[in-house]
DNA sequence: GTCAAGATTTTTGTATACAAGAATGGACAG
DNA sequence: CTGTCCATTCTTGTATACAAAAATCTTGAC
């Protein structure tokens, strides 16, 4: 974790973990006097805070008028899931051959650690180690810039990738779908991996889809 | 095109090209107050300018030391182009089931502008043309996320996608690859073009490794 | 009562002022 | 002559002031 000094970036931080967790609906509008109000600074730290919500795409600006919160619609987030199957079948591919063998330990140990938190029926746990389970893999594929990628998109769908264990045997079917990664990893099949990855991921979109389906109902 | 009205977001913009066009090395730190007098506004602007360079990854921040250019090396490209190769390879496994006939259309139109620009020796007409034919294939993924990604990436890696041209043969090559993946689009083989487009990119990451190489000797 | 045009207020964007930390340079000890 | 410590200067980060544009309110005509 790096160390952040200036105010405006932890005010940054703090806003997103705002958004994320539903404190603003779509499309409300994030104004800097009260913000400013709120954190006891100015309105200049407010304004550098808003400008990296909005590169991250977390709020849109419209010039003159002000920021405004942008949370993902069900299509939005589809097409973020697919995304996020497909960088992460990408990272299956790469790590295939490059992983380590302290990296393959980890990801087994990972694993046992998301089983264990199974059978305890802790979903804290479950989420964390699931975390670590992929960023082991983001990981492995030994290249650093599309490791960086996939964690931006990793924590950008953090808040909607839970919604799928809702879903009765899904978690069972989850911890089979890691081994048949961890298998494919250890046997360097590239394509194997990339299948596996992009099928794990893509169900979870899918079960996403069923539960935006079962709402809308 | 968007219009952009502020100041701050034109100065980011002229940046930007600024440090493309290596006006800049890497480690220079970006001065706010000369950078503020040449182009006559105040810090204000300026500092927010930077907070998008930085946001890019064009820039790097350490607070209260200020903001400096951070080109990519040598690893930092080849990594940018393995992912490229990815996520090019993504867009055409998704693209090769959804791209519409006008799609595929303009595909070939702009394939053989292509190749109109290579008979004529309009270099700087076959790198639009050929950008035009990667967009297209992007706009086919009919996924709107993936597809600015796949945009970003491009248009970081633009002013390095010129250099594998030097290599003899190369464009013609490239031509072929281009009518190798237009098939496989044709024909809805989701693995074909993926494969294709893996390939195509890659190719320009390896070529890009070869020139480094050569350049150190 | 409704709508429109103008005045007022509010809010964003920019400039400037101030505070605090970092870099620089010089004095002094060894 | 060299290295260290302190003072000065410079730069960044934040606060405040001001300008311009948008939003809101008021007033008046119909």
């Amino acid at each position: 974790m790096e160390i952040e000094i200036t105010r405006a970036e932890k005010i940054a931080e703090t806003l997103e973990q705002l958004v994320f967790s539903g404190q603003y609906k779509d499309g409300d509008r994030l104004d800097e006097i009260k913000l400013a109000e709120s954190f006891n600074v100015s309105r200049t730290p407010i304004r550098e805070a808003l400008q990296r919500l909005v590169l991250s795409g977390f709020a849109e600006q419209i010039p003159r008028r002000g920021v405004f919160v942008r949370l993902p619609g069900p299509v939005d987030l589809m097409e973020m899931f697919e995304t996020m199957a497909e960088i992460e079948s990408a990272c299956g591919r790469l790590a295939a051959s490059r992983i380590s063998d302290t990296g393959l330990d980890l990801l087994r140990a990972t694993n046992s650690r998301c089983q264990t938190a199974v059978e305890k029926q802790d979903l804290e746990g479950y989420y964390a180690e699931n975390e670590v389970f992929h960023q082991t893999i983001y990981r492995g594929t030994a290249n650093s810039f599309l490791e960086k990628e996939a964690l931006r998109l990793q924590n950008r769908l953090k808040p909607y990738r839970r919604t799928q264990l809702r879903f009765r045997g899904r978690v069972s079917q989850s911890m089979s779908e890691h081994l048949l990664i961890v298998e494919a990893l250890q046997a360097g099949d590239g394509d194997a991996a990339a299948r596996a990855l992009r099928d794990h991921v893509a169900v979870q979109g899918e079960k996403f889809q069923q539960l935006m389906v079962s709402l809308n109902s």
